[in-house]
DNA sequence: CTGTTAGCGCCTTCAG
DNA sequence: CTGAAGGCGCTAACAG
């Protein structure tokens, strides 16, 4: 038909022979349109393929229907999980969602908010952790508050406090306290511990679990029994690899994300050792595999999706009043067969 | 500072008392401003925490800083490695994603791509099977039609040629092909099929390539020999469960994706047969994942990121010229250890 | 009910 | 180099 660039509710008028207003009342539903008037509108708008132009809608402060997630890394099965249920209620809410990975680099992470705040998203869902910096902290604080000035409401999961927002808190610390005494109840004398980036704040929290549990057990979880990698499969094979190096004499080994663990796993077997019998292992997050794997991990169980489901309600609900919702949400020790009471004899 | 529901360029004009153009242009870098000018600009913008209104750029026909990918389900190992690269291509030109997600809901895939359009998004990219169903597949066609005719572009994984849209074509039928002659030359020769809804072309694709292969081997696929579940882990089990309840006697089940693969094992071993002892098992894809289940998964590998990244790179790159450049992407099939030579005697 | 008109916030010719 | 003015497409008051 025309060559112009696209086609817009003018076009649509014109063809219908309707004034402007007539053609978006007839298309919105605003008010009540004669009959005809409306078929003709209608008829032209589909015939001429139009589709209104959401920025010209924003622009002239209608709809604010975008909301934006904001996550690390969505192939990893964590956040895609997190994200699927974020998504799933801004879907019921008829909203359409800006996925924004930031592959954990922080500059990337405020460059995403910032994206996010130009397209006025009328909700921002920051998912996955923080990072433990506080000039970083600072300028998301910066970022953000703005954002809330104008109206955009944001939540977020596993963060810091001080962000002040309304926050869906997974209890990491006390998940990994309640991992780290099942181990122990199960007879482990001897751990070790596959772990992430120090600086984000849910390896942190994790770590804190386990050595503030067994610490209380009269276990002291030395720097050498610690062994980092990237928060993925690799980094936990790398993490285990190093353990196996230093010979230590771990009979558990407790990770921070299942993926870390299914690393981990495929380190010790390629070492030879078995698992459970050799080496117990514990992961943390029960992503969707976690039990089909051999062994079935045994792990500790967060609500993933409904995770991402409650930041995005605590975000879309403007209720709340004053910033700063907590919805904690526990974590449940899944005994799967990755961990076995440890055997007399001692391994390597 | 004020309380007007968003700081806009006029404020900072003001506040730096210059003009409006000036401001702009200080910000944007587009002519060379007077230095102390600039600064003043500049110094009231981050004063002011001022994030320019991308809607009213888009309006403005400056920018066009948002790309659109369609998938089904962002939680399926496959869609995530897929988008993953798209994201990580997209990124790389400064651009942020949006990504819609239908839940394999052909309506709601329409609906995604008519709100990219209303976004002016610069690009979409479908991945994830198409849809076998003529009136959708027309439908589909008609609303990227005027899209394109805007000046949108879009690139497809895994679509039909209707669609007239560069594509990114793994190369199903060719891998199943070969993974069923892998299996046949292996020794079996009794196989069963779990498969996925066959109104996806990824899911006809690849069985019509195992029937294929077969027939060629002399072996003929019967509708007994196929069992169907949803395209997931789930899928696979219940598919699977329906084989083992017709006790069908297949010495090798080739299934379509990896996350059936996953199901079906496990459905065997609760029904106390040994994979890959006494039944073999193939999946399609190579998730991440797939390697690190014991045993191994037998695969067909597809460069899952790569085809997000191609997909990406053929939506930005205007060139090609006229509609339909095709980008092949071949399978390779990865024995590992979920499949074996079969047994003498015969199970069940 | 329907048409006219004034912005929404920004960019970009145009003059100066 | 800077400022003033028009317009991007749409909606929401206003008048008719």
């Amino acid at each position: 038909m025309s060559d112009r660039p696209h086609v817009t509710l003018e076009d649509v008028a014109r063809t219908a022979e309707v004034s402007l207003a007539t053609a978006s009342r007839a298309i919105n539903g605003t008010t009540r349109v004669r009959d005809d008037l409306r078929e003709r509108v209608l008829s032209a708008a589909a015939e001429l393929a139009y589709t209104p132009n959401a920025h010209a809608q924003a622009l002239a402060g209608a709809s604010r229907r975008t909301v934006g997630v904001v996550c690390h890394d969505i192939s990893d099965p964590y956040f895609a999980a997190l994200t699927r249920g974020a998504m799933r209620v801004a879907d019921r809410h008829g909203l359409v969602v800006m996925l924004a990975g930031t592959f954990a680099d922080p500059d990337k992470e405020l460059a995403c908010v910032s994206a996010l705040r130009a397209q006025r998203a009328s909700a921002i869902v920051l998912t996955g952790s923080a990072f433990e910096n506080r000039s970083w902290e600072r300028a998301m604080a910066a970022e953000l508050e703005p954002y809330r000035r104008g109206g955009g409401r944001v939540a977020v999961v596993t963060r810091h406090r001080s962000l002040r927002a309304d926050t869906v808190s997974p209890e990491n610390r006390g998940g990994a306290r309640a991992m780290a005494e099942a181990m122990h109840r199960l007879g482990h004398r001897r751990f070790a511990v596959v772990t992430g980036p120090a600086h984000l704040t849910t390896v942190a929290d994790r770590v804190a679990g386990f050595r503030e549990a067994l610490a209380g057990l009269g276990i002291e979880l030395s720097e050498r029994d610690l062994f980092e990698g990237s928060f993925d499969r690799d980094g936990g094979r790398e993490a285990t690899a190093a353990l196996l190096a230093a010979k230590h004499k771990a009979t558990c080994v407790l990770t921070v994300a299942d993926v870390m663990a299914v690393g981990a796993i495929g380190a010790l077997r390629e070492a030879g050792l078995s698992v459970p019998d050799d080496v117990s292992v514990t992961g943390f997050d029960d992503i969707p595999l976690a039990r089909d794997l051999t062994p079935p991990l045994t792990t500790v169980a967060l609500p993933l999706e409904r995770l991402g489901e409650e930041a995005m309600e605590l975000a879309l609900d403007a209720g709340g009043g004053s910033r700063g919702r907590v919805r904690r949400i526990p974590g449940e020790v899944l005994l799967r067969s990755s961990t076995a009471k440890p055997r007399r004899r001692r391994r390597s």
